[in-house]
DNA sequence: CAGTGAGCGAGCTTCCGCTTGACTT
């Protein structure tokens, strides 16, 4: 066998490194880490300077025992392990897991997997870094305590099952202040002035131009006037400046920036882009998917000219070097990239093309010239006011990297279109044909979506590459967060035009405001667990409390810092406000008082409890019960009115009978109904107010259900009357016990003989069960 | 598929960062 074992962590790097090395070197992979914290009693003895007791996982067990036998096959072990705190971390736990000693065990790094950079590692060993092993140390420990402190706290405290950690409940407290933002913004609204100019060219033929004027007017009064004033002017190319002007590609990805333009360009959510770079990573078709390094190896820049040449012209190619600025970057990997940068497009299914073609483009871009521009501000002047209109124009003299690739901007803003100005001259008259005010409302501030949560993250220094996919699915797991669509609303807004100086001309345009899509609302729950956490862990809650307790992880590393000491100041503190928060009497639930009930004089609350959010209509006494009523999905603690509260226990009501049998009509998990002999009839979600429905329409409810039902059955059989056809909202299916079976395409539904029929019931739930086993 | 919200108590939940796995309508 080998006489070199390679461990490095991941299986793809592995397969890659092996031919590289030549057939001395076996290479493996220990898919991540080997060891963890036991999961009982906190996985550390916190009275024995937190002595940390790592466990080797179930999953974990067989790459170990591999790795132990290929181990005793080898003379030289080299451990290959990113060079960052956790790379690190593995290469030490290797080593004590697999028993090596020092004088057969070889530590190498290098930042980029080319045959270059590989060969130079195995040229120039080190031994492990002890100092950056405790900074791992520290922080696996510091998050375990956090994590394994406050969670049971919130159990007590809160409602079974719930989460907080270091990265999760900043990410939540993000979208929650966000959230109170928004609620709590008051639009105001101004007018922009928009003007439409024209003069007659040498051939007589009429050029346009548009101009905006160069201040917002605040009220209507203030827009009449000045549109009267236009009425009758003269407008003058007062000033005409051009300057040449440039823009330079953006870095290559990094996941961050790659889980951003994903979500912008090509609509994926943060989880879709991993998976599918996860995809392009494991057929060899990209770079490392999870790294914050801009970097790009020197085999890439060298092919990148070379592509770049062949493809556009050698004046479209500048060798770019890019800086990280991200906080805490640890740079084990380079950038994001194509493996290939020949190939600018890739066989696979349609999402790895286009995610591999977004990739090519970036990493292209990156390494091509500035586009220059050529910007053209004209300001045309009022002759009887001092106000300017300003129209703008740029021109593009030289692509460059522009001709590939141009970065989404998160909102398209109502400039950003940018037109050619026709020559123009100063002094120049020109002619007015309409002059347009129209209202104007500010915009609160945007809620984020998945990528922009990453980006907000990555500012802060909070989560890691591995961990921003991660983390948005927990916090949505714990029922934190929501992301959801939302219709938004109308408002009318107020047009006012000067046309060819006739009278102005004023009218209201309705607009739409608000309109969400795959943005992150935060849930009730969410909203009590941050209060909750914020009154009491100021400091896990603090934004830099991540870059500070980093800061002493890089003095460990350096060996300024002994990490059981760092441990030791946060956990005192901490441990106390642990305590005092569970002195806290009674569970949080968030509760608001919103008034009194006219009718009994009891007070109304809302509040979360045990299966969510509640309305409760007065408080437990000896001689009284509260009545309860769940509120409705898209009713919050913060924002639900006294008159919505009270509405909620108006259901159920009984409309009337119908055949001697009541129908109550209800608002149940899937939007209002009637229930009438034991079963369910939905009300028409738009149209039925379950509050003021009458028994007529009621009954036409139910008569038309009965209706549809006796259409959906397309076949029964006298044999066996468990046995039905139906037809469905996806067409026939077979329905047997209450179970429902597939139809082949290939068989006709409605001449299906019943022995067929059994045959299908009995293969389809043949397949549930091996389903459910595995 | 549509209701629940009293209290008891056993046993469970939970962190962040490294990695992929073996699943389907």
């Amino acid at each position: 066998m080998g006489e070199n074992l390679v461990i490095v962590e991941s299986p793809a790097k592995a397969k890659t490194i092996e031919k590289f090395l030549g057939k001395d070197f076996q290479v493996k992979s220990s898919f991540g880490h080997i060891r963890d914290l036991a999961k009982k009693n906190f996985g550390i003895d916190i009275n024995n300077q937190y002595k940390p007791i790592y466990i080797v996982p179930d999953e974990k067990k067989k790459i170990v025992s591999e790795l132990k036998k290929l181990k005793k096959q080898s003379k030289l072990v080299w451990l290959a392990s990113d060079e960052d705190r956790e790379g690190e971390a593995i290469a030490w736990h290797l080593s004590e897991v697999l028993g090596l000693k020092e004088e057969n065990t070889r530590r190498i790094v290098f930042h980029e997997i080319t045959k270059e950079a590989i060969q130079n590692a195995i040229k120039s060993p080190r031994t492990i870094d002890s100092n950056l092993v405790k900074a791992q140390q520290a922080r696996r420990v510091l998050d375990r305590l956090v994590g394994f402190e406050l969670s049971p706290v919130l159990w007590k405290k809160v409602k079974p099952s719930l989460s907080a950690g270091r990265v999760q409940s900043v990410a939540v407290k993000l979208i929650v202040e966000k959230e109170r933002e928004i609620l709590s913004f008051i639009p105001s609204s101004s007018y922009r002035i928009i003007g439409e100019f024209w003069f007659s060219d040498q051939n007589n033929e009429k050029v346009r131009i548009t101009a905006e004027l160069a201040r917002k007017i605040a009220t209507k009064e203030e827009a009449i006037e000045l549109l009267n004033i236009c009425r009758s002017t003269e407008f003058q190319i007062a000033k005409l400046i051009v300057k040449p002007s440039f823009r330079s590609p953006a870095p290559p990805f990094t996941t961050s920036t790659l889980q951003q333009e994903a979500g912008r360009k090509l609509g994926f959510s943060v989880g879709q882009t991993m998976a599918v770079a996860q995809k392009l990573y494991e057929s060899g078709k990209i770079t490392y998917m999870r790294t914050d390094s801009v970097n790009l190896s020197s085999l890439a820049l060298n092919i990148s000219k070379k592509v770049i040449s062949e493809k556009y012209g050698k004046d479209y190619h500048q060798f770019r070097k890019y800086k990280t600025k991200t906080k805490g970057a640890q740079e084990a990997h380079e950038a994001i990239r194509p493996t290939y940068i020949e190939n600018n497009t890739i066989s696979g299914s349609g999402t790895e093309k286009r995610l591999y073609e977004l990739i090519w483009k970036r990493t292209v871009a990156s390494q091509m010239s500035n586009a220059k521009l050529e910007k053209t501000t004209a300001t045309i002047s009022i002759k009887n006011s001092k106000d300017l209109f300003i129209a703008t124009g740029e021109v593009i003299k030289f692509d460059g990297f522009l001709k590939v690739y141009r970065e989404s901007i998160e909102v398209e803003s109502e400039d950003s279109n940018k037109t050619i100005l026709p020559p123009l001259t100063t002094g120049q008259l020109l002619n007015n044909s309409s002059i347009t005010a129209t209202e104007k409302f500010t915009q609160p501030p945007f809620r984020y979506s998945e990528p922009s949560l990453v980006k907000k993250m990555e500012e802060l220094g909070i989560g890691r590459p591995s961990t921003y996919a991660p983390t948005i699915s927990t916090i949505q797991q714990r029922g934190y967060v929501l992301k959801e669509d939302r219709p938004g609303g109308e408002r009318d807004i107020i047009v006012i035009e000067l046309k060819n100086g006739n009278p102005l001309d004023e009218r209201k345009k309705t607009e739409n405001f608000g309109k969400e899509k795959s943005k992150l609302f935060p849930t009730d729950i969410g909203m009590v667990v941050n209060d909750f956490l914020n009154e009491h862990f100021k400091e896990i809650m603090d934004f830099n409390f991540t870059a500070s307790v980093e800061k002493e992880f890089d003095e460990i590393a350096e060996g300024n810092l002994v990490w059981t000491q760092m441990i030791d100041k946060f956990y005192k503190n901490f441990h106390k406000e642990v305590e005092k928060s569970l002195e806290v009497v009674g569970k949080t639930t968030g509760e608001r008082v919103l008034g009194e009930d006219p009718g009994s004089g009891e007070e109304v609350i809302v509040k979360v409890g045990r299966y969510g959010p509640l309305a409760q209509l007065g408080r437990v006494r000896e001689d009284y019960k509260p009545k309860f009523a769940g509120l409705r999905k898209e009713q919050r603690i913060d924002t639900i009115s006294l008159e919505e509260a009270l509405d909620l226990f108006k259901l159920p009501r009984t409309i009337g009978a119908f055949e001697d049998i009541d129908m109550i009509v209800a608002i149940g998990r899937f939007g209002p109904y009637i229930r009438h002999d034991g079963k369910f009839y939905s009300l028409n979600a738009k149209t039925d107010d379950p509050l003021t429905v009458k028994k007529e329409r009621g009954i036409e409810i139910i008569l038309a259900k009965r209706e549809a039902d006796k259409n959906k059955i397309l076949k029964q059989y006298e044999e066996n009357k468990e046995v039905q056809i139906l037809n469905g909202r996806w067409g026939p299916y077979i329905s047997y016990q209450k179970k429902n079976y597939k139809i082949p395409k290939s068989k006709d539904p409605a001449s299906l003989s019943l022995e067929e029929c059994m045959k299908l019931i009995s293969e389809g739930s043949k397949n549930k069960k091996t389903r459910k086993k595995k």
